[in-house]
DNA sequence: AATCTATCCAACCGCTTTTAA
DNA sequence: GTTAAAAGCGGTTGGATAGAT
């Protein structure tokens, strides 16, 4: 037999919410704070279980929530994320200040996942497609790109560990960058989240100071602000030359010894890009070849510099 | 103007994890 | 250590709306 939601089990209201509801439920919380949930509709005099509240204050009641259409940056964002996490939804708005994981999950479903694939990438792998509009045009020309394509999202891969406390753990000895070597010092800082070069309000983190960790941070998945705190650092630190992104976990090799690794990472996120997520694809797989592999390599790292090829004029073809 | 279709998004469902007794 | 309740999460659904025919 089916289990009935809470909802069925005490008949009460359901679907969308009336203004009247919404007033009620700010007013309680406003005043009480929302304590235990399960509690809130009864104080509140609502008819509708606690969960159901719960819901409409995190994803439309909450004063601190942005809404409207998403930024570039924040596109780029998500992207990012959903390549490093998969669909852990939380944890993506988690660094997304002002959204909900409703409303990013939305944003991907409807939008991202579409745009993905018109340009030829598996939403779910971040892979290129198997066989994507035009990709006969580019054996032609180029050979069997996708033959040199790691065929699983580092997610996937087996030979990775499982997350732990809900958040991606990369192994000790995680290939940052692709091909295990040491790519050339950054150019310039990265802007990654940085209120000039993105849609953030970055300002109340600019204004804290930089610490840099002097072991690796393990970001805990329960704290929405743990990523989003550390890339202000390090976006800090990476301008006062002591680099080091501690990213997510990178693993104790990866911090201690190749900040400059580290910072490619980060730089990866920088400048990301449409026309440049479809070049970083190719890129990648053409730098991979071999080793990484079995490593399961992000697409994203653009900074490799064993690219030969055009991969502009790649994208083009493409 | 009427109907159909596609898209978006709020809300629900059910499962897992965490917490408290 | 066990159990139940609460909270959290991701997948899915359904209604509203816009655009196309």
């Amino acid at each position: 037999m089916a289990k009935q939601s809470c909802c069925h089990k005490k008949k009460l209201r359901r679907g969308l919410w009336s203004p009247e509801e919404d007033e009620k439920l700010m007013n309680h919380i406003a005043k009480y704070g929302h304590g235990c949930w399960s509690s809130v509709p009864k104080l509140a005099g609502l008819e509708r279980c606690g969960k159901s509240c719960r819901l409409r204050w995190i994803n439309y009641l909450r004063p601190d929530l942005k809404r409207g259409t998403f930024s570039q940056e924040e596109e780029d964002l998500i992207i990012h994320l959903h390549s490093l996490l998969g669909n852990k939804w939380s944890q993506i708005a988690a660094q997304l200040p002002g959204r909900t994981d409703n409303e990013v999950k939305n944003f991907w479903n409807s939008y991202i996942k579409k745009r993905l694939r018109e340009r030829g990438i598996d939403p779910t792998t971040h892979q290129p497609l198997a066989e994507p509009a035009g990709a006969a045009a580019c054996r032609a020309v180029f050979g069997d790109v996708a033959d040199l394509i790691p065929p699983a999202a580092p997610l996937a891969d087996p030979t990775m560990p499982p997350p732990l406390d809900g958040i991606v753990k990369l192994p000790l000895d995680w290939p940052v960058v692709a091909g295990g070597a040491a790519p050339p010092p950054p150019s310039r800082s990265s802007c990654y989240l940085q209120g000039s070069c993105g849609g953030f309000d970055m300002d109340a983190l600019h204004q804290q100071h930089c610490v840099v960790p002097a072991a690796p941070v393990v970001a805990s998945a329960s704290s929405s602000s743990t990523l989003t705190s550390m890339a202000a650092e390090a976006e800090h630190c990476n301008a006062a030359g002591s680099g080091g992104l501690p990213w997510l976990e990178l693993g104790a090799n990866a911090v201690a010894d190749a900040s400059g690794h580290v910072d490619s990472y980060a730089g990866a996120l920088d400048e990301l890009r449409w026309s440049e997520y479809f070049d970083g694809a190719f890129q990648a797989a053409a730098s991979q070849q071999g080793a990484l592999q079995a490593a399961g390599q992000c697409v994203y790292n653009k900074d490799d510099v064993a690219v030969h090829f055009d991969v502009h004029g790649l994208s083009n073809w493409c």
